[in-house]
DNA sequence: TGCGTCAGAATATGATCAAATTATGCGAAG
DNA sequence: CTTCGCATAATTTGATCATATTCTGACGCA
């Protein structure tokens, strides 16, 4: 049994691949897998599987799995074996310290940065993630929870911060959706109205603190989720 | 003309290659080949290169380039090319305040975990980088200090963080050759006494404390030395 | 229960194709 | 006549694939 999640059949198949090297839309479409927790944390990932399902040599999935691993999304099971993590509460509490020094800083940044257009596609993600709330849909919320804080990370100009806090949340992925899709979307407070404001008045400083407040809620729902049952999920 | 840095012949040609794989022993050669600055920035670095450099196939070497630049240790050249990156002030600028926010949380960890026989091989580490100051040494001086310092990192149990910094770490190196080559070693103020003190007396706080010191020293020499002169390294 | 064999998967190599950079040669202008 | 510029060719390099080899895990048999 295998990943069986990738089943989006390639529109260049055959034809004309663009220009984009295969390696490269190998590594966005795992990336976007593991990010919105289409692959259950334990689940195993193998190299031949990812040929068949996307009809590309080894040579690019290997790249594309080297990458992910560097990146902390895949780890190296044992031996010669590739898997999505597993999310220890300790590992939790790191990614949390991370995110509540680094991201507040990016809001900060970004603060300072912010204009009209930014600030506007801003409140059409916050908007479609209420909806998306509302109607609990996970997988939405994921998605546009992502896109919100990922606008707000690259408009802080600051590109090694950026992929730094960008790997956390690829950590944070997989167990995500095993959180939300157990509590549902109902009861995810977040302060993204406060950031709105904030970015609104230009007020850095108050960027900073609704980001870390935003940051602290999350990462309380996820360890609190985690230290409920010490196992996170059982494949028996 | 291209990387003849690396002319170790290795040791198990033709011959049984242990068990660790090739792209693994090729990550290893090159990442300390770039961390202690033996590749200088802007350096161009290619596949073919390294695969008769190192006598290996060129999927390894592949892989090995595919994870560095996933660290941020080469970089995408505009097209196809890979390359060891030059470290722009404003990217120096947020490495420093990374590492001004996560080493000293380390150390704290550190801090909390250490016991004698870490505390002993910190002490031999620094006395080997006092001695390599001492003979002007920079080689000495950069593997030392690395040694040091991740000595701590791994000491403080926090997986993620430790090779977050060891990251950043990677990013400095290449610079930081430059930076020493120019300057010499005799000017290198650190805070290694009193962060030895601190985790000799168990003192969290005060680990923190130093560590925040040698990082802000440390940062403060790279940003002078790089706003000196725009440009760090000329090739002509 | 322990050991041997087998299947499957990963590692690594070489070949092949495509793209880009460099080298070269021809023409035109000073 | 010399020199500069551009276009084209050749070489170097990167990307991909198909294939051989090795290692791991599992199943079956004693």
């Amino acid at each position: 049994m295998n990943v069986d999640v990738i089943t989006s059949t390639n529109p260049f198949s055959g034809s004309e691949t663009g220009k984009t090297p295969a390696h490269q839309t190998v590594y966005e479409k795992l990336r976007l897998t593991i990010l919105f927790g289409d692959l259950a944390p334990g689940q195993p990932v193998t190299i031949q599987g990812l040929t068949t399902q996307l009809g590309v040599g080894m040579t690019p999935v290997r790249e594309a799995l080297r990458r992910l691993i560097a990146e902390g999304a895949l780890t190296h099971q044992g031996n010669r074996r590739v898997s999505v993590p597993v999310l220890t509460v300790a590992c939790a509490q790191e990614l949390a310290f991370m995110r509540k020094t680094l991201e507040p800083e990016l809001a900060r940044r970004a603060a300072a940065r912010m204009g009209p257009d930014i600030l506007a596609r801003l409140r059409d993600c916050d908007d479609d993630l209420n909806q998306a709330i509302a109607q609990g849909d996970v997988g939405g919320y994921l998605t546009h929870n992502y896109r919100f804080h990922a606008l707000i990370n690259d408009t802080a100009d600051a590109p090694i911060m950026a992929a730094t806090v960008d790997r956390l949340w690829l950590r944070f992925g997989p167990s995500l959706r095993v959180v939300c899709g157990r509590f549902g979307t109902s009861n995810l407070p977040d302060k993204h109205a406060d950031l709105l404001a904030a970015f609104a008045q230009g007020d850095t400083d108050a960027a900073g603190r609704a980001m870390a407040e935003d940051v602290a809620q999350g990462a309380q729902q996820i360890e609190m989720a985690l230290t409920e049952d010490s196992v996170p999920r059982r494949f028996d």
